[in-house]
DNA sequence: CTGCCATTGTTAAAAAATTCACTATGCATC
DNA sequence: GATGCATAGTGAATTTTTTAACAATGGCAG
């Protein structure tokens, strides 16, 4: 009776569920074997009316009475979203922050395999990262449409990141996350995020600030 | 007759303001002196009531019928989020992110300076990175309070993201971004953002899945 | 097999955030 | 100095999101 619904999902929803994923999976090393919205919620740091309202989006995954399973929990929240499976993934522009994200771990586990990295620095072509070797941006398009990628990661310059969408989007990308603070124009059928960390720099320093001023009150 | 609002900022517009504040400056740079909330809106992709209603939290920066004088508006944004002033931060573990996030130059650009970065293998205590020795993370305490750093950056591993909080506000510090996937607790009194890229990679995922579920019907 | 308990799924209420629609006003022009 | 125009500021309406409350139900004890 419930299988697919119409509403819109939140994007707080798919944040949050990502939470929710993270701590399952810590459970699950743990040993933990059924776990309840309220103390899940606990963990995460939400609301257990938010937890239970998230999941309903896409099912019922618990047992009354009892709570949820942690491990089909997980499983059900990575099929709803569609990360039961492998995406091809293309990182563009190996600096810094590339080369991090290259060598970072957590995306494959994820599902999310870089199948390919792209700068446009001469110096850089050639190299090798974490078993990858670095390409032209050039090749970019050719190279995703081959290989069946379907995300894009951008950490160019922010000049230099609706340059490096274009070639993306020449390659037939679906979705774009764009690490750079500059945003980008796409046509409506790609979906683009924004990883924006100097937000949360700005949140904090702001939080404290008004801690400052109301202690003085 | 504005000067101070109580009312609680929503975290969504602090998000916001970061982006409006570097757009302003890409605008800055090119020369733009003015600009439309209708026209700003747009390139931040954003309602322009929304900038407006953003900006009226804190005051009111605007001239009717004209616009924004951009250098100012930017001014205005930096002082209203309390970063006219310089941050000092501190920075824990320094693996790939850590790194990264060393050698950057938006943080300090934005006020926040990295003064100094913690490490408890053995291995990278005493390499430099961008002009920042490593120090063992058992002088984290007496360090931060020494330099009178108010804010954390955590980018340990997940599982040890707790312990490096905790040295963290054993060093009087008030906030903290946590790189980390995993919640960390703290009082009331620290201000705790988590900056989490994975959830932006399922979003892409999910709705790259949507559409095309979409798209068969 | 019955009844109780715990905890989910869901509906309703509340709160929060966004957008709309309009009012106020600074600036330029005549 | 008056008039028109463009656009900011703002209160009200709308939409979205969160929270609370409770009815439904699976498991378990007796
Ligand atoms: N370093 C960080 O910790 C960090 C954190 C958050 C966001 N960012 C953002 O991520 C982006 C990258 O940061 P970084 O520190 O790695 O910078 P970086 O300068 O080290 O790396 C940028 C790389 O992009 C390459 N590049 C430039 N133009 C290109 C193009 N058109 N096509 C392909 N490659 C191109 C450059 O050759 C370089 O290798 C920046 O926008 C930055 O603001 C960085
Ligand atoms: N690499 C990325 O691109 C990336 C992106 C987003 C988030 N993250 C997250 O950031 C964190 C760091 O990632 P990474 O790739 O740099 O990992 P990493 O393993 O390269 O670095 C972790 C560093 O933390 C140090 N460390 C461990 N325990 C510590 C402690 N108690 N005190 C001080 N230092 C300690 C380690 O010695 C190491 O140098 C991880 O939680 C990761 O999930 C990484």
């Amino acid at each position: 009776m419930h299988q697919l619904k119409f509403e819109r999902i939140p994007r707080a929803t798919i944040s949050r569920l990502a939470v929710y994923v993270q701590e399952l999976e810590v459970m699950e090393q743990q040993g933990i074997k059924v776990i309840s919205s309220e103390k899940l919620a606990q963990l995460c740091g939400v609301n257990p009316s938010q937890i239970r309202k998230d999941l309903a989006y896409f099912g019922e995954f618990g047992v009354r009475g009892v709570g949820y399973y942690v491990h089909e929990l997980r499983e059900a929240i990575r099929q709803s979203l569609g990360l039961d499976r492998t995406w091809n993934v293309v990182l563009v522009g190996v600096g810094n922050l590339g080369r991090a994200l290259l060598r970072h771990n957590l995306l494959r586990k994820r599902g999310f395999v870089i199948v390919a990295a792209f700068d446009c620095d001469p110096f850089k072509i050639g190299e090798e990262i974490a078993g990858l070797e670095v390409n032209c941006t050039s090749k970019l398009p050719k190279s995703t449409r081959d290989m069946n990628v379907e995300i894009g990661i951008i950490t160019t310059p922010p000049e230099r990141a609706q340059r490096a969408a274009n070639y993306l989007m020449e390659g037939g990308i679906k979705g774009i996350v764009n690490f750079a603070p500059s945003r980008i124009s796409t046509p409506e059928n790609i979906s683009v995020e924004y990883v924006d960390f100097i937000n949360h720099m700005f949140s904090v320093a702001f939080n404290i600030t008004q801690k400052q001023i109301r202690g003085l009150l």
